[in-house]
DNA sequence: AATAGATCGTCACAATTGCAACTAAATTGA
DNA sequence: TCAATTTAGTTGCAATTGTGACGATCTATT
C-alpha cells in the first residue's frame, strides 16, 4: 500500500554531498571576496593571481592558470589589470622569449602581505567557530577529497 | 640572522581553506556538471531549478532562488528554458496573480527522477572512494560549517 | 637547415551573468 | 479609498567569462 502523502523525493539537495560543498564553499568565498574588494578593490581573478605570485614568487601566467585553475585569458586579464596598478611586473625570459617571468612589485608585495594577515585573521576565526572537532574533521575530509582527486 | 633562501611565503594558497574548499566544490561540481549535461543537455542553473523543484513539488521562481541561492534572473531564464523543453509548467496563482507556481511536467520528473539516480551513484562513488573515515569526517566538517552560517 | 607541430600570451567575438529599470499586482496606511 | 510602497517576474544593457583564431617563438623530425 502506498502513502502518497509521505512519499520521499529522490534526491534531498541538503544532504546532497556536491551542493553542500558548493554551497558552503560558495559562502566562504564570497565572505573572503568581500575583504579584498572592500580593502583593496581586487576581483576574485586578481586576487588568486597576486596569492600565487606572492606565494611562488616567480611565474609564467600559465603557470598561475594551471595552479589555480583559471583560464588563461582570465589570468591574462589579471595580469593585466595587476600591471596597470604597478603590482606585478613582467620579464621577457632571455632563455625562451614566448615566455613572460610575473613578479610582484614592492608595491605588490605590500598589498599581498597585508591580503595574507587578513587571510590568516579570517580563517582563524573562521575554525574557531568550528570548534577544534570541527576544524579537525574538516581538514580531515578535505585531505581525503583532495587524495582522491589527485 | 635573517636566511632569505628558506623565507616562508605569507600565505600557502594549499592550506588556505577558503582555496581548499573551493578547488573541491569546483571539481566535484564540474564531474557532475558534466553528467546532466551530456545525458540531458542541462546548464548548472537549469540542473539546479530542476533538482529544487523535484524535491519540493511546486515552488514559486522567488523561492527557488532563495533556496538555491541564485538570483533571479538566473532563475528565470532557467524556468523559461525548461519550460520550452515542456518538463516544467506554470500555474499563476489565483489568490495572487504576480506568483507563478511552477510544477515539473511528467516529462520533467522522468528526466528529475533519472538525473536523481545518477546523483546518488556519483555520490556513492565518491564517499566509496574516501573510505568510511573520510566519509565521516568530511560530512561532520560540512555540518560544522553549515552550523556556523546558519 | 627547413618544415611541421607545439606552446605562450593576446585579441575579437560569442555566450553567460548581473544590475537596474520596468510592468503588473498586492499591501499599507493616511 | 486611493496614493505610496512593496513584491514577483521579465527585459535591456553592461560587465564578465569562455572560445577560437592569431602572431610569435620554440622544439622535433628529417
Amino acid at each position: 500500500m502506498v502513502d502518497e502523502t509521505t512519499e520521499k523525493p529522490p534526491l534531498i539537495l541538503e544532504d546532497f554531498l556536491p551542493y553542500r560543498l558548493n554551497k558552503a564553499a560558495e559562502a566562504i568565498s564570497q565572505r573572503f571576496a568581500g575583504l579584498y574588494r572592500d580593502q583593496y578593490g581586487l576581483t576574485r581573478p586578481e586576487w588568486r593571481t597576486l596569492a600565487t605570485l606572492g606565494q611562488f614568487g616567480v611565474l609564467t601566467a600559465t603557470a598561475i592558470g594551471t595552479h589555480s585553475s583559471m583560464h588563461k585569458t582570465k589570468v591574462s586579464r589579471a595580469v593585466f589589470a595587476l600591471e596597470q596598478r604597478y603590482w606585478l611586473r613582467r620579464k621577457r625570459d632571455e632563455a625562451d622569449r614566448r615566455i613572460e617571468n610575473l613578479e610582484l612589485t614592492p608595491a605588490g608585495r605590500k598589498v599581498y602581505a597585508d591580503l595574507a594577515k587578513v587571510a590568516h585573521a579570517f580563517e582563524a576565526e573562521l575554525l574557531s567557530n568550528l570548534g577544534p572537532h570541527g576544524e579537525k574533521e574538516l581538514k580531515a575530509g578535505l585531505a581525503a577529497l583532495e587524495a582522491y582527486f589527485r
